[in-house]
DNA sequence: GAGTGGTCTAGACCACACG
DNA sequence: GTGTGGTCTAGACCACTCC
């Protein structure tokens, strides 16, 4: 065997008598290439090995390997391209940016965006932030609150937080430096891949200093959006509260 | 052959020279059954043929037939049930009843609903109702006005259009009668499937006949998400404008 | 025990990208 | 041409359900 783990005890584990839990192999594949991932072995826009190079080193069969990948795949962790090969999901990239912004123009038309951070400072995390974010009330969170705009128009208002300990050199100037979506910034700066996200909405009248901001009138209905988002092993790892102005745009959802 | 469709000819095409529009034949099974479905040769709820069968039937291996079952399964318009068979999806079953309802108590506590028929009439489709459905303006649809309550407290005031030819009996005392999901109705007693829906959620101030409804103050903050539903083969069957109240309850949504 | 879906394998061949 | 993912097959065996 090479220096990486051998799934064999797994193996026997998963075929022994019915009495032990059952797991297929492939789901045992897939929670080794979710560690891989998790432990940056493979970075976000990298080919993984090809699917009978990962055959050799789990001894399992290619067939096998590709089921654990398509469910991966599946799951918007892996991305495949036919004759190129298995590429790791990264929000770095033309195509998929923006990709948990359900926001949507009335009209269609794709509108120009620019960013304007208002705040970004650390604070003893409250206790419903904590809660959410998997910390101790202890524990120091960055807070960062910033507006969108389209078009020159505020449409989005947002609220932050993330643990301070993983996001480290986040300032106000550096936020304000970049340009693009916030979670290519995790990515490529501190390593950390969104995977998954949870939304909460709700219609609320625009509070004076949120109005201010978004220029409104003052108890506007406005979409007010609260996402917890997940990195890989389903780890929260960024809260935002965030309100949609919603006369010209709206927030588009498929139900299946 | 039996009196089934044979798709040799697909296989032909499907295999021919790289010229023609290649499809897999896991993709034109999936057809197959696709049509099968639509054509009501399995009901909702029903079993349909084993693995084994259906390879026999279309002259395709078990395994073939199993990638197209896959797909179906995982767009939800097939249950797979391990050791008992694989069952077409349905709206009538206590455990995806409101498949397609997001709004939830904060609490997470489930309530008891309960549905008042407002109004139901027969009118000629209005211009933007009647491109949403795939109708010509001078078709008729059935214009359905409801409220929602859960646990007496109204809570959503739905507006829903049906094509008229296809929902022939439907009348506001016939509603009044039924008690569960209007899709499991429009399943039972008019054959029609809802797949698939795509909702635009907006936040709007309530007006004067909404709120009196909803039993709230004119102008409150409301969700408003319009949903069109489909059946079978991406056909539009109901355009619905629904305004969710949004104090105790949330839209949940999951992003990935 | 019989029938159904679920897993795993091994091998052949196809479609696609790239040099 | 070579290497990648994608399809298709055939067969063995496992897990689950019901009789």
């Amino acid at each position: 065997m090479a220096d990486h783990s051998s799934i064999d005890d797994a193996v026997m584990a998963g075929r022994a008598a019915s009495s032990a839990a059952y797991s297929p192999l492939y789901q045992q594949i897939k929670a080794l290439l979710l560690q891989s991932l998790d432990q940056g072995e493979w970075k976000p826009g990298e080919a993984i090995p090809s699917e009978f190079e990962l055959a050799a080193r789990f001894n399992v069969s290619q067939g096998t390997v590709r089921k654990a990948i398509d469910e991966l795949a599946a799951d918007h962790l892996l991305i495949r391209r036919q004759g190129k090969g298995t590429f790791v999901a990264t929000h770095n990239e033309a195509k998929v940016r923006f990709r948990f912004l359900r926001l949507t123009p009335d009209d269609g038309k794709v509108k120009p965006s620019s960013s304007r951070i208002i705040d970004c400072r650390r604070i003893k995390a409250p206790v419903d932030i904590a809660r959410l974010l998997d910390l101790r009330p202890s524990d120091t969170v960055v807070n960062v609150r910033r507006v969108l705009s389209f078009e020159q128009t505020p449409t989005i208002l947002d609220d932050i937080w993330l643990p301070a300990v993983v996001f480290k050199g986040l300032t106000a100037e550096s936020l304000t430096r970049y340009r693009g979506p916030l979670y290519a910034l995790f990515e490529s700066e501190y390593g950390v891949s969104m995977v998954r996200a949870e939304e909460k909405i709700k219609a609320v009248a625009a509070s004076d200093d949120q109005a201010g901001l978004l220029n409104i009138v003052s108890g506007s209905p406005v979409l007010q959006v609260e996402r917890v988002s997940f990195t890989y092993g389903d780890r929260p790892m960024e809260l935002r509260r965030g309100l949609y102005l919603t006369d010209r745009f709206h927030y588009r959802n498929t139900l299946s």
